[in-house]
RNA sequence: GGUCCGUUCGUCUAGGGGUUAGGACACCAGAUUUUCAUUCUGGUAACACGGGUUCGAUUCCCGUACGGACUACCA
């Protein structure tokens, strides 16, 4: 088998979509996978839609979710430039040699031509009026002009494209690793352009010779791709390249989550998810779109989700790894049916990664916030939280948005609680328990919870039936971690504190 | 419309001529947790349809339906 060489070639027309994160980390499965290489190629041929920053963008996505680029934009190579901008020569040298081949030639049809075409075709009755073997005959180009004629106009410099010269007559195979032998015959194939008039070459030509003068080995893209794969076919055969062609793998396409059609930003907007793997800024119309990171995704539970969408490892294990998924990704085990995306699976995999994590780690989480918030927090203090929280969290941010209540005594009680459980004997017990409290030279855990029987036998009232309103009392809400730790990180003078504050406010409320 | 691709629980999927069609997420129920969550146990739930081939098809073949992609001097 030969090196294996892939590149994941995105255009710098916007942020990178989720499902370009998953085409990169094929991509880049298979290049570890066989000790190959990472290649990051910017097709950046349509001047029109280049978006500044979109470039940066997708190298500083491709590192947060840690797919590393062994070559191309950003860290060089022996095949650079990586930019296509930057190798429009090339194209041109290889277009020609296509029309000196006679497998291309030149268009000078206007687009009003071109327009007049399809409509006089239209009306003639053909439901897709290409340029192809039989409407290139009327058109005005290199096959039907004279040489004299084609010379004078390019040296004229009147604008023109180049075209590809398909075949009327050819079936095109080709043997993608996923779908199998795919037949298309050349006579639905039209003439597709090669050079624009602005002189940079389009995807079709200025891909296939890149993949061929990068030595690529596998091409895998998405499955937008596949109905002009055979058009590839027909290019590295007319250069020449039959034998170095690369093998191609066409991805099944991320369907939006309900109804039908592909994953687009709008549905994830829709939804509330993101769709970007980092906050992106649009540089036209200012929006922002909040990505996976910044929602509080971890990369590699990203990642693990991606990989599964499409792939599976035909064995019950769901984690993995970036190094278990290289050792255990294969084509052969890519599905061929889209897939829809499943935020709800995402975030399933962003709490299993988040609870492996140390203490250590969940607390610098919640430190993080708090210092965003200007609260002091002990380090010993983060890590107790931190235990006492870890199964109840599905992002990092929850360790503050749903543990505020360690830090700022409630001034809000749950209304729904109060109702049901804000009684007399609650109101006895927590006065008792209150003064009991205060009066202990000691305060933890164990020793609140002994207090609380104590004052509840005493009392003779069931400490399941005032638990809710101590809990309230504390917190503010109905649910949440042990409540006994709670206090106890809290300590002694602040539970006093609330539950005073409690005893004062819900009264006055309920009278 | 044309071309190409696809179709197993709600979702991601395993499987493959004879299986109680398996797992995961989600959902529901029970247990535990004096709450909620966690955890554990259990449960609901699928081979799109119609023809073949075959002793036997979810699996192979052909249609149909449905869905998707493509159909630019965009990638």
């Amino acid at each position: 088998m030969r090196d294996v060489r892939v590149r994941f070639a995105p255009s710098p027309t916007g942020a990178l979509h989720i499902g370009g994160v998953r085409t990169a980390l094929y991509n880049y499965l298979l290049a570890r996978q066989h000790n190959g290489t990472m290649i990051l190629r910017v097709e950046d041929t349509d001047q029109n839609r280049f978006v500044p920053g979109a470039e940066e963008y997708i190298q500083k996505s491709l590192e947060w979710v840690g797919i590393k680029i062994d070559e191309g934009v950003g860290v060089g190579g022996p095949h650079a430039p990586y930019r296509q901008s930057e190798r429009t020569a090339i194209y041109m040298q290889y277009a020609k040699q296509l029309i000196d081949a006679g497998h291309a030639y030149y268009a000078f049809d206007t687009e009003q031509e071109l327009e007049a075409m399809r409509e006089r075709l239209k009306l003639a009755g053909v439901p897709t009026p290409q340029y192809n073997s039989i409407t290139r005959t009327q058109m005005r180009n290199s096959l039907t002009l004279s040489e004299d004629e084609v010379k004078k106009l390019l040296e004229d410099k009147v604008p023109h494209v180049i075209r590809l010269k398909v075949p009327r007559k050819e079936e095109i195979r080709l043997n993608d690793l996923i779908r199998g032998w795919v037949m298309v015959h050349s006579s639905q194939i039209d003439d597709k352009v090669l050079m624009k008039s602005d002189g940079l070459p389009t995807y079709h030509l200025a891909n296939v010779v890149d993949d061929y003068l990068m030595k690529i080995s596998h091409v895998i893209r998405g499955e937008e791709w596949l109905p002009s794969a055979p058009l590839h076919v027909l290019l590295y055969k007319f250069l020449g390249w039959e034998n170095e062609m690369p093998q191609f793998a066409h991805l099944p396409l991320l369907l939006k989550p309900d109804g039908n059609g592909k994953l687009s930003k709008r549905d994830a907007d829709q939804l509330g998810f993101p769709i970007f793997p980092l906050t992106w800024k649009d540089p036209a119309t200012g929006d922002v779109a909040v990505g996976y990171k910044e929602a509080g995704y971890l990369p590699e539970a990203l990642i693990n989700f991606l990989a599964f969408l499409g792939w599976n490892p035909g064995t019950t294990q769901e984690l993995f790894s970036m190094d278990e998924l290289i050792k255990t990704f294969s084509i052969e085990r890519i599905g061929k049916a889209g897939t829809k995306f499943d935020i709800l699976k995402a975030q399933w995999f962003n709490q299993q990664y988040l609870r492996a994590k140390s203490d250590e780690e969940l607390a610098s989480y919640l430190l993080d916030a708090l210092k965003n918030e200007g609260i002091a927090c002990t380090q010993d203090k983060a890590l107790k939280i931190a235990a006492v929280m870890r199964e109840r969290v599905t992002f990092p941010k929850d360790f503050w948005e749903q543990g505020k209540f360690f830090f700022h005594a409630p001034k809000a009680f749950d209304e729904n609680v109060v109702s049901k459980k804000w009684n007399d004997d609650a109101v006895k017990v927590l006065t008792a328990y209150k003064d009991a409290v205060a009066a202990l030279p000691d305060f933890d855990a164990t020793i609140a919870k002994t207090t609380l029987e104590q004052v509840t036998a005493n009392l003779g009232i069931g400490t399941g039936k005032i638990l809710q309103a101590l809990r309230v009392s504390i917190t503010g809400a109905g649910g949440g971690p042990d409540l006994m730790m709670i206090m106890e990180i809290i300590g002694k003078d602040e539970v006093v504190n609330r539950i005073e504050y409690a005893l004062q406010t819900i009264k006055v409320k309920v009278a």
